[in-house]
DNA sequence: TCGAACCCGTACAACGTTGTAGAGTGACGG
DNA sequence: CCGTCACTCTACAACGTTGTACGGGTTCGA
């Protein structure tokens, strides 16, 4: 069994309390009371009983993220920073799969596991703004990802429109006109594909064109395939562009496939961008140019934001705070200068 | 404040031990005691605090899953798969990285954060069999991977040389003669890549083929630039080859990508087959032929395996158990039929 | 020399849960 | 009519930790 308190203050010849201090480094102890206490614990090998300590001080020292699935790159990558960012702080994570199923993500937001940490990082993807008040919940919450906005939680999330735009602008800078959109959520207004889609707009705006709905592939799931079956109908449709932007990078290396399938040349018949900045957009053929919309900062910043809510336990940080992270252009291959 | 089973008892009129029984199912409960208490749970949204559960019953609920890192797409599935598995046994998951560094690895192992949880399903990469006696620790470790054999903890695998033998096999079969390996490691017998050039070489034996060490290409990291870095090095030594046995996906994708680049045509000059059947292999152009190694058994199996060590607390399952998963080639336009 | 101030350590209670022992009630058989 | 048994519920202790309150000792200045 393992030594508890009691067993190490009996070897030292000390109360309980008395090792408890030696172990949490409080002050007034004799160096050599000190000195005996740490002899008896290194001898019997003790280890604090983590239950017991989050019993009495009502703190875990463990936070939850919860995402739709790791099997998608984006959230295995987020999910990487997120447990380096709580490493550092000393914190652990524990992971929820929610497979971006609405229904999930309730139950998520009330599931007693909740209890077994002091937080959560919630990165929903079926809920909506009608969901809003169900984001009211009595413990502390940081959300992610761009379904729900102004709502009762701390918010942290990238510059959609804005990365989305600069994206586009950088499409047209290098002279390209007819610039196809891969990915879009018929009627959607917010979410990655509403947000994105507006900031594609925005720049086209901007440079006088026309908005061109032929140009446009819609699909609701972002992986790969998706990317690759979209930009086929696309290409069926004969109508045409000399780039393309995917909502982000899975759909822009499927896209990318289907091109080079029907005997284009990427970049020069068509340029492709994409989104996310994942660690394979780096090794397609061609690389792949990209956004990178500041994840590893989403994730820092949201461990942070967490954990100072946790350590304000009487409410004196205040209202629900928005942060928003930076993103950049990734430059490569895909995306020839002029 | 949270309620809690005093707050219960007192709106219920019972003792808080009878609120335990009707949260624990206990049969000995009059009907419309139990009515009362169940109102009462309802009322006040009671839910029980998990911190004092694991204090009295020594267990948590939660299990640690230790591995390299979430962003390598073989991790990331393998840790999908872990926390369905999980689920679905109600258990929770808790994720360290290591990155495949020796040190933090052994440091994982007598974290004191482990006591968080109940047990530890634990896949190494920097350990090897000179560390097997790290593995004998005080709580139930289920060891995945293929750093260290016959060590003193149960051991869920995968059949790596028989696989690769197959693979190998697959490629002989269709008419493939001088087959190139990427990713091997100098003087390494054990460990992914030891034991999967082991069964390269039992497949040649097997043909009468001679084993030509210009055909092999080694490697460290297994990421897929190394890959790609890997075949361009074979390429510009002008060895002829017809095939290519990528030792993981990632691998096989980087090496496909400079066979591409080099002007030759996967699979018609080149066929390639990969290990590990991640999501991208499906995707790639052309799509990758691999071995699916079964990675969703042995998440299933080590998950079940754990458990049952957890669940027995007086020994009586016996020694360590070495459990290997079934294989399977998973044909793709990589490697066309003869 | 004495009180104040500080240092070091102890005893006890409490966090919220569940196991154990046992008390009270009613039914039933002898 | 009494003992037994099954049922329902309660009181209490315990899991291992830390906060509070306090007691005895030493040191120092007046």
């Amino acid at each position: 069994m393992a030594a508890t308190l009691h067993d190490v203050a009996r070897i030292a010849g000390v109360s309980i309390k008395t090792v408890s201090n030696v172990i949490n480094d409080y002050p007034h102890v004799k160096p050599d009371t000190r000195a005996r206490v740490q002899t008896a614990i290194e001898e019997l090998g003790y280890q604090p009983n983590l239950s017991a300590r989050s019993l009495r001080s009502g703190l875990t020292g463990a936070i939850t993220l919860a995402l739709p699935e790791l099997s998608l790159s984006y959230f295995a990558e987020l999910a990487d920073a997120v447990i380096r960012a709580a490493e550092r702080a000393g914190k652990v994570v524990l992971i929820e799969q929610t497979n971006g199923d609405r229904t999930r993500e309730l139950e998520v937001l009330t599931s007693p596991r909740l209890k077994m940490t002091d937080g959560l990082i919630f990165s929903p993807l079926g809920m909506g703004m009608d969901d809003v008040d169900r984001l009211e919940v009595p413990y502390p919450l940081v959300l992610l990802g761009e379904r729900i906005f102004d709502g009762p939680a701390d918010h942290v999330t990238m510059r959609n429109v804005e990365a989305a735009r600069a994206a586009t602008e950088f499409l047209l800078e290098r002279g390209r006109k007819r610039i196809v959109v891969i990915g879009a959520h018929e009627d959607e207004v917010i979410g990655s594909a509403g947000l994105r889609l507006r900031g594609y707009r925005e720049a086209l705006d901007a440079a006088g064109l026309d908005f061109d709905p032929a140009l446009i592939g819609y699909t609701t799931l972002w992986h790969r395939s998706n990317g690759a079956t979209s930009m086929r109908a696309l290409l069926a449709t004969g109508v045409e562009f000399d780039a393309v932007f995917g909502l982000n990078d899975t759909l822009a290396l499927g896209a990318m496939r289907a091109i080079q399938e029907a005997g284009l040349r990427v970049p020069d018949d068509v340029a492709v961008i994409g989104f996310d900045d994942l660690d394979e957009a780096q090794y397609s053929l061609p690389s792949l140019s990209t956004v990178n919309p500041g994840r590893d900062e989403i994730a820092e910043t949201a461990v942070a934001t967490l954990l100072q809510r946790i350590g304000d336990r009487d409410g004196a940080i205040g209202d629900a705070r928005q942060i928003l992270a930076r993103y950049e252009i990734v430059e490569r291959e895909s995306t020839p200068p002029l």
